[in-house]
DNA sequence: CCTCATTCCTGCGGGC
DNA sequence: TGCCCGCAGGAATGAG
């Protein structure tokens, strides 16, 4: 997290506040925070000062702003990132790294982030996608998203059903959250085998990925402390629904069992052990 | 091509 | 009181 209903929450208020506004100067504070931009920091921010942004886009979790000049300016929140509206005689953030001032003189954009997973670069325009992104499959919200396509490759991968929906080449936007949520309400436990999981399983799933996204995105997303917030440093209150991530201890609001944590990929995964136990060889 | 472990980073909180 | 360590985890990277 960010994940994408935090990053579509972001998004909105791009749209809302920076889009049609001629930037003015940009100073990069933080060499990481543009480490993805080939040509340096003074190169990235010569190409940003004086062109206007023209839109705000965004897919899976990454997103880009196209300017008049052809160039895009691309993001992505990391862990930690945070792109903020703020009134320029705000005092700096202390982990500001980036501030783009507008010609209008209004409000200036700040890109702050504390552990700098984060990052921003500008790339020539590559006709609709950015060339970076050619990789990241299409998100659950996208209107283009192939329901069967995804099935069918879900079904061909050789790994644990989590494993499976982080892989942002196979469906894009969806993190440690929305995985642990979308598992819980099927219900399935993270580790069992794709290859095991008919095609109406897979469907149910996606399904209920794009359910709990729907549900966050009105909820103005999912918040655990004041790193998640939209441009205007706002909370959203999605955490009161979690049914399964970060309830460790808690009973499930389905059958009552205590959610478990489990350590997995360097990180953990919240289960409720009654309602989805975990597969065994030859049973599930 | 596919799968998977490693690595980056900072602040916080628990344990001793 | 202070220090150390684990934890939070997205995604690029390279190994196998």
């Amino acid at each position: 997290m960010p994940e994408l209903p935090e990053v579509e929450v972001v998004r909105r208020g791009l749209e809302a506040w920076v889009v049609g506004r001629p930037l003015g100067e940009v100073t990069v504070l933080n060499l990481r925070a543009v480490r993805r931009h080939v040509g340096g920091p003074a190169h990235f921010a010569d190409l940003l000062a004086g062109r206007t942004i023209t839109a705000a886009h965004r897919r899976g979790k990454y997103l880009w702003l196209p300017l008049d000049s052809g160039d895009v300016l691309l993001g992505h929140l990391g862990m930690s990132g945070q792109l903020l509206v703020q009134q320029p005689q705000v005092p700096d953030e202390t982990h500001l790294r980036v501030r783009f001032r507008f010609a209008d003189e209004g409000s200036e954009l700040r890109f702050v982030d504390q552990r700098t997973f984060g990052g921003l670069a500008v790339e020539s325009d590559a006709d609709g996608l950015p060339r970076a992104l050619a990789h990241i499959a299409a998100d659950p919200l996208d209107p283009d998203f192939d329901d069967d396509a995804f099935a069918a490759a879900l079904r061909r991968r050789r790994t644990g059903v989590k494993r499976a929906l982080l892989d942002q080449t196979l469906i894009s936007g969806v993190g440690n959250v929305y995985a642990d949520e979308a598992l819980w309400r099927l219900p399935l436990h993270y580790a069992r085998p794709t290859e095991t999981l008919t095609r109406a399983q897979a469907l149910a799933l996606l399904g209920h990925i794009r359910d709990v996204m729907t549900d966050a995105l009105g909820a103005g997303g999912t918040s655990f402390d004041a790193l998640y917030v939209n441009v205007n440093g706002q909370s959203g209150y999605f955490d009161r629904s979690l049914n399964a991530y970060g309830q460790e201890g808690k009973p499930c609001v389905r059958c009552g069992a205590p959610i478990r944590r489990d350590p997995f990929m360097n990180r953990s995964s919240f289960t409720c052990p009654h309602c989805q136990p975990r597969p065994r060889r030859g049973r599930w």
